[in-house]
RNA sequence: GCCUGUGUAGCUCAGUCGGUAGAGCACUUCGUUGGUAACGAAGAGGUCACCGGUUCAAGUCCGGUCGCAGGCUCCA
């Protein structure tokens, strides 16, 4: 008989063939690496016969689901020793991840890192043993006696729909429902490494009970898991709140609060930059700035319906506006979003057809009090300035500006070099709204990506109640991913504040409202660019442009003279004047990531140049003057 | 908010068995006047996060609070 091979091509097999015997026909290499199998699609274990004309896929380690497969059983392994190591433990689900995998099980006590080399020393003795995996299909009955003393194993067998088959595998006296598929055998686990332990939630649900996460991560070699060990230290290296304190880009005080960063003057001045080099673009693009309160009377957000909705995340007081034997409380509400101030705005003229579309925007400071838990350095701060515009609009011209929206994500994030895609998210559950107002919202936002052949993921209900939305995720130089730009179309406000517009036909019409965000919250995006560029910024960005560095002390005044003349061609200059030797003074200017460093001394000034240092490139040796000052004016905005 | 860990000088960290506080960098002063990634000396700098407990004695052990970290949940 015959099998039928991914490629198409056909090899023979013996009657009562397993999987397993045709991966060793394939070829001894590939047979070596062969992991697991699919007949017809469905994944089974290597010990699954075959059948004449069976389309047979044979995953070796170079296959792309290789990796997560072998980490899926490491996962499987790992829950064994836990369970040899921890009698009684309980265990949860155990999937593979983006790097690696994990383990959730509740535990008689807490567990901490130092218990990590018991456990890997346990796993070891397990993967020396080479147990195969084994796969079999039970009935719902016999699964439910089968995990009688697992308490969440039993609970998740009583949620899986009646028609789904159930599986098991059973590795050494380890046994887990699982659909698979799983290595032949443990053996075949690669290099393992215990990561960290975290808290989660069975199922994900923060009602139910907490369960301890063991991460762990696998590689086929030993290489492969210390690069990537390597890369997270140099991730870590590249912490925006680490070089943020040493490059003097801002702090934070916890008598503050927290989530409240202070700018420092290095960091005020690169947010002011990039406010600036976005104010100028947007202006461009027929944008119109706007300033807004940051409080409002609590009315404005009853309106809205912050009030009821959003109040939890909002700081809100009291004040009394009457006197002191005549009180007149009044509440007031910091805003925790700018558009009821554009909403209000919008209302306070009278709009034709003609006016339309109107783009409001602001770099407007917001506070939302976020769940303690989650606050993390510039990237989710309590207070962040959003660089905020709502898009009024006829309906006929909402894919327009969002392709109009498009363009200028596209151009901020290519300036910056990351590379970025789409995901948009359709209608929730609970919303508001017209099934064809969704319809028309979520097509447009699908026909703006493809007019800018964008290509797109569909989050299938991730909408906001008041709309759909595109998410904009940019890739850094490390690979890593954020999302960053938004655009979202807005049923909500616009009815509640009851805007309209009068039409070319003199009737009253609802504008159509787009939010969107490019940087999202500037310090967040600041933040990014301090890890993306591992904080050295680029020169247009660069809060310090040059360190001006004299060699000795009677090099000063030529020195701060040319300091001058580059502050007068619109740069930013530094002048080194500390009483140390010039080496040092270049190593501090080197740590500070400037990206020139000016030196002069006696044969500069005899020959009236200047020597540069560029931080990556080193020494150029010596330029004229003005060709370094005409650099500087480039960079300028 | 939840789980786990953690908190010593502005920063990075050491501090043994519970016996009363240390280093480097940064800072100040003096010296040095330098040639492309880290000068010399001296000085100053601490309620060991905070509150309580155990103990003859607590930076050290225990409990609580707050902050921080890694996750989870959340991000109308």
């Amino acid at each position: 008989m015959k099998v039928i091979l991914p490629d198409g091509s056909e090899i023979a097999a013996a009657d009562g063939a397993t999987i397993a015997d045709v991966a060793a026909s394939i070829g001894s290499g590939l047979a070596q690496a062969a992991l697991a199998g699919k007949i017809n699609g469905a994944m089974v274990d290597l010990s699954a016969t075959v059948h004449d004309g069976d389309h047979v896929e044979i995953i070796t380690k170079k296959s792309p689901e290789a990796l997560g497969l072998m980490r899926h059983s490491a996962a499987h392994v790992m829950a064994e020793a836990v369970q040899e190591l921890y009698p009684g433990a309980q265990i949860g689900f155990g999937p593979e991840t983006e790097d690696g995998f994990f383990y959730d099980f509740s535990l008689p006590q807490p567990l901490s890192t130092d218990d990590f080399p018991a456990i890997e020393e346990k796993i070891a003795e397990i993967i020396a043993r080479d147990d195969p995996f084994v796969r079999e299909v039970v009935s719902r009955e016999k699964a439910k006696e089968l995990f009688a003393d697992q308490r969440l194993k039993s609970e998740h067998i009583d949620d899986l729909p009646s028609d789904e088959e159930i599986s098991i595998y059973r590795h050494g006296s380890f046994m887990d429902l699982c659909h698979g598929p799983h290595l032949p055998s443990a053996g075949k686990i690669g290099p393992l490494k215990l990561m960290k332990t975290a808290g989660a939630y069975w199922k994900g649900d923060a009602e139910n009970e907490m369960l301890t996460r063991i991460y762990g991560t696998a590689f086929f070699s030993k290489k492969e898991l210390e690069e990537y060990l390597h890369n997270l230290e140099e991730a870590e290296k590249r912490d925006h709140r680490k070089l943020g304190r040493e490059l003097g880009i801002y702090t934070m005080d916890p008598m503050a609060g927290v989530g409240l960063p202070m700018y420092l003057p290095k960091g005020a001045r690169v947010i002011r930059l990039l406010q600036e080099w976005l104010r100028r673009d947007l202006y461009d693009r027929g944008y119109v700035e706007v300033i807004t309160p940051h409080i409002y009377n609590a009315d404005v957000w009853k309106t809205s319906g912050h009030y009821n909705f959003y109040r939890d995340n909002m700081y809100f007081f009291e004040i009394n506006e009457g006197t002191e034997d005549n009180p007149r409380p009044s509440e007031y509400g910091v805003k925790p979003m700018n558009c009821p101030g554009h909403v209000m705005l919008y209302k306070s003229e009278l709009h034709s057809y003609r006016d339309l579309p109107l783009r409001l925007f602001e770099f407007g400071t917001v506070y939302r009090h976020e769940m303690s838990g989650v606050v993390h350095g510039l990237l989710r701060a309590r207070g962040f300035t959003q660089d905020d515009a709502h898009i009024f609009c006829r309906r006929d011209q909402v894919v327009d500006e969002v392709v109009a929206i498009l363009d200028i994500v596209d151009y901020i994030m290519t300036t910056f070099g990351f590379t970025y895609m789409a995901e948009i998210s359709t209608r929730p559950e609970k919303s508001i709204g017209t099934d064809d107002m969704w319809e028309y919202a979520t097509t447009s936002l699908e026909e703006a990506c493809r007019r800018h052949n964008l290509e797109f993921d569909i989050n299938e209900g991730d909408g906001a109640f008041y709309g759909p939305k595109i998410d904009i995720k940019v890739k850094d130089a490390i690979g890593r991913t954020w999302q960053c730009s938004t655009v979202q179309i807005d049923f909500n406000m616009p009815e509640r504040f009851e805007l309209t517009y009068r039409t070319e036909e003199n009737t009253e019409e609802r504008p159509w409202m787009l939010h969107r965000a490019i940087f999202g919250s500037i310090e967040r995006f600041l933040g990014i660019l301090i890890e993306h560029y591992a904080g050295a910024f680029p020169l247009w960005l660069a809060p310090v442009q040059v360190a001006v560095i004299p060699i000795a002390d009677r090099h000063m005044a030529a020195a701060a003279e040319f300091a001058g003349e580059i502050k007068a061609a619109g740069g930013r200059a530094e002048l080194y004047s500390q009483n140390e030797p010039m080496r040092v003074k270049i190593a501090k200017a080197q740590s500070q990531r400037i990206p020139y460093m000016v030196v002069m001394g006696d044969k500069e000034i005899e020959e009236g140049v200047i020597s540069v240092r560029e931080r990556s490139e080193g020494d150029l040796g010596k330029w004229d003057r003005s060709k370094f000052l005409s650099i500087i004016r480039e960079a300028a905005l």
